[in-house]
DNA sequence: GTTGAAATTAGCCGTCT
DNA sequence: AGACGGCTAATTTCAAC
């Protein structure tokens, strides 16, 4: 055989994950705080089997990091929100980025739709809040916002491993 | 001195955090893979301290639990996206409730402003939406949906214990 | 990937400051 | 309430198979 090295050299772009993969991430996903051993029983591995694999996840950006999630109202925010900004040029501007930096803002991203940028923050009360709305509209480009204030959060769970596969109709079962 | 007991007993809800308690929940909520050796370190304790410390915020449910954040991207779910849905009657059906039964529905808001429920939701490709909001349309009740699909995400982070001090008039240093 | 052993670390006493 | 010492059990990590 000739000139087949060049021809899909081996696999572009990152390995797929297979069955055990997708285990150990719903795992870790749900609870971070195991040890490898408890992984392993889970997953159907051996300790270290599971320990190389989520060594490779996290080196490859699988696994973007692991974190304690905690409770808004806990630390003094029980107010969430999501705020949509619209911007009459084109949404990402350098000062726009640079409510970032307040830590009350959690998600920033630019969208497709009647809004440029939607943000996710949460913080203290109404005041705060408008405190952070003032600092927006200051912002040059700004046309206007619109906010949507949550009562109440039914869930809020991180990225699933999972896919929906019984597809299409699964009917939303009934109660 | 007389009947002092119940006013104020010692101390109404939860207890409050100090200085310690904000540094260790901010390390956590940055990266939860560190050991008490190195928290004592970053915030100034000892490791036993910090251990207490620890588990009392967990009993408390100051932190909620500790996951590993995935990349969307990389578990076959690219496309993010907000829904809003019009509700005719009162937002929080049961059946609504059911759509959290799809690993792709993050989170799930009921929310005051011109939408009676927010979603977040992540999945493969267009047509994986397309079916979803086919589901929400089903629903009785569901006046309508407005979809915001993200283009790019620039900030996306776990709540953050710090909260913002200087204010009001921190008017976003520029660059 | 598995097994088995070594090096760290977690978890839990006391007691002292 | 926290620091410190030591102690045991568990976990991480590395070795060989």
């Amino acid at each position: 055989m000739e000139n087949t090295e060049d021809v899909r050299p081996k696999r572009r772009g990152p390995a797929p994950l297979d069955a055990f993969d997708r285990r150990i991430l719903a795992a870790l996903a749900a609870d971070a705080d195991r040890s490898y051993a408890a992984l392993g029983e889970i997953v159907g591995l051996s300790p270290p089997a599971v320990h190389e694999r989520v060594k490779r996840l996290k080196r490859s950006g699988v696994i973007r990091d692991t974190v304690a999630r905690l409770d808004g109202t806990a630390v003094g925010k029980p107010l969430m929100a999501f705020v949509h900004v619209e911007a009459a040029g084109w949404g990402k501007s350098e000062r726009l980025m640079q409510i970032a930096r307040f830590p009350e803002v959690e998600e920033l991203h630019s969208v497709a739709g009647d809004a440029s940028v939607i943000l996710k923050v949460r913080m203290e009360n109404p005041q705060a809040l408008e405190f952070l709305l003032g600092q927006i509209h200051s912002l040059a480009g700004v046309r206007g916002t619109r906010s949507y204030i949550a009562l109440s959060t039914y869930l809020d769970r991180p990225v699933q491993a999972e896919v929906t596969t019984e597809w299409p109709n699964v009917p939303l079962p009934p109660e």
